[in-house]
Parts: structure tokens; sequence; C-alpha cells
DNA sequence: TTGACATAGGTTATACTATAACACTATATA
DNA sequence: TATATAGTGTTATAGTATAACCTATGTCAA
């Protein structure tokens, strides 16, 4: 069994899945889901690596005249104010959200080889930090947890 | 009790331990201290918050001709290197390591009120983390883990 | 229907963060 | 002292993110 588990999966219905779940996430809580903000979700679940913010921009500038940071900022923010995707703050990059229906933090594995990444969301990771946050005294918020490390595909591999 | 402790402290002596458990281990693996990695760690220390580069460089500049982009972030890794300070992902951000000696993963809760850092390093965290990962076939290396939200010094005072 | 308001996106400029590349100096050690 | 290595100076540039202001579009009440 793999790590990250991309060995093998038809990832044309993985993108279309993704931006039909948006599709439906946006519907139920009245968010405009604009022609923008879903190609950004679509060039985002291109693959699974995390995208920079201008990577994305060099797409988008070559769909549409004018497009300048913000145009690819703007839409990020949305996606990620709606849990669509994820920041990774080590790589300063975005990475489309496996699950965005349910609330949760940010939890990844990154490889530092082949640089894709698997989203983890352990609950019981989570309420173990919250519970020790909680008894520091701290009103714990957002939690961020970045593991990086090699994948089994990349540990065979060597 | 308070979350980060940093009511009341002498914070004189807090940088002055800071520096000397640095010389001392830096000497003991046969490391260079020089002045200028010694001013930027003292610099780090000034205060419980994270430090930006570019802060660091200001009071650099200030201090001695030509300092240069370079000259912080050479030193900045150099003691991220040998575990003197970490690096606040979310925040592109240094702060001074509590306890440099013991090998640990990044793990720090952050107030977005006051801005100020404590660091946790809770073993128990760690292996739970790292149990997941190698479960997942992944071989961990480095965790990073952040937790923004309000101390209770702040959340008194709200 | 229309006007007021709010949201999304266009456009330009700028701020903030980090590294590349090469020269020169200090230190270690043989 | 000769040699190698590590540290720093210096200049330039790359990479990431936001401010500010304007226009277009959608929403909704009068
Ligand atoms: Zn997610
Ligand atoms: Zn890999
Ligand atoms: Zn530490
Ligand atoms: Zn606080």
């Amino acid at each position: 069994m793999s790590t990250l588990g991309f060995e093998r999966h038809n990832h044309a219905r993985c993108i279309r899945s993704a931006v039909d779940a948006a599709d439906a996430l946006c519907a139920t809580r009245g968010l405009r889901f604009t022609p923008l903000r879903r190609r950004v979700l679509e060039l985002i679940w291109q693959c699974h690596r995390p995208v920079g913010a201008y990577d994305l921009l060099d797409q988008l500038k070559s769909e549409r005249d004018g497009a300048a940071p913000p145009t690819a900022y703007r839409a990020l923010d949305f996606l990620m104010e709606n849990g669509l995707i994820h920041r990774i703050e080590s790589l300063n990059a975005f990475v489309g959200c496996t699950h965005p229906d349910a609330p949760h933090q940010s939890q990844f594995l990154i490889c530092t080889s082949c640089h894709r990444v698997a989203e983890l969301s352990d609950p019981a990771i989570e309420r173990q930090i919250d519970t020790k946050a909680s008894g520091a005294g701290f009103q714990p918020e957002r939690q961020t947890l970045e593991v990086t490390g090699t994948c089994d595909a990349c540990a065979v591999t060597r």
C-alpha cells in the first residue's frame, strides 16, 4: 500500500469531484462560485503537489487578459476562507482540500523527494493538540501541522 | 498561571542565559559562534515575539556598515541549523529556541492578539504524529506544528 | 423599473521575503 | 608559512504578497 496513494488513480475524476463538491458547497452556503474561482480551484487540482501563487498566475495570464497578482490571491483567499484549499505554510503554496465538507485543521505529509502532499486529518491528533494548548491556558483557534519526509514510493525507488 | 509565562520575568537574564547556552553548545560541538551570530541571537531574544529577517536587518544596519540581507540570513541559517532558533513558518519570522540542548520538533502556541509565542515541545504529541506518519508508510523527518489562538493574558483583557 | 448598496474583478504600484554570485578576509591545521 | 575552509562584504535579482483605486456586475428594496 502506498502512503500518498497516487499510483493508478483517475486524476480527471479527482479534479471533477473536487470542483463538483465545491459547487455544491457554495450553493448550500450561498457563496458565489464565479468562473475565476472555479478555474483557480481546477488549476490547483491539476496535480497533488502544492501550487505557488505565481505558477497559478502564469496559467491565468495565458487564459485571460490582465491577470495580475491580485487576480490569483483574491481567488485563493476565497477558496481558503471557505475551506476548499489549504495553504502549506512551509512552502508558500496551496493545495486542494480533500474533504471540504467537514471542518478540520491543516495536517499534511510532504514528500521532499517528489513534492507530493497528502492530507491527514486525524481527529485524535487534533484533539491531543487542542487539549495540550487548552491545558496551558491557551485558547486554540487554528492548527497547522506539516510533516516533511519521504513517501513510500520515493523510499522504494532509492 | 499564565500560558506564555511572560509576566514578571527578568528578561535580561532570559537573553543572557540563551546566549550562554548557545556559547556552551557551540564550544561543545566545535562551531564558530562569531560576533555576528551571537549578536543576531541576542537580537532575536530581545522579546518573546517572532522577529522578521528584515527587522533584524534594520537593527544590524544601525550597528555595522554594509549589513545586507545575506548578513541576516546567513546568521539565521547557522542558528537554525544548530537548533538555536526556530522559524515560524506561518509568520516568516524567527524565535529563540528555549531548549537547544535536546533535539526536538517545532511546536508553538502563537497569540494572534499580543503576537507572543510559546514553545511547547511535547514529546507525546511528537510521537503520536510520528506514529501516524509511519503508519501511512511515510518516513517523517521534520514536524512543524503551529497553533494560533489567544493566550490567557489576552483572553482576560478582552 | 430604478437607484442604492455590496461584492467581484481590473489595474498599477509597491512592500516584504529570500537567494545567487563573486570577491575578500579570517581562521584552522599541517 | 602555505593551504584549505569557513565566514562575511557587496551587488544584483528572484519570489511572495498587499495597498489603493477604479469599473463592472449582481442584489434588493422602494
Ligand atoms: Zn482539508
Ligand atoms: Zn515522494
Ligand atoms: Zn526549540
Ligand atoms: Zn497574547
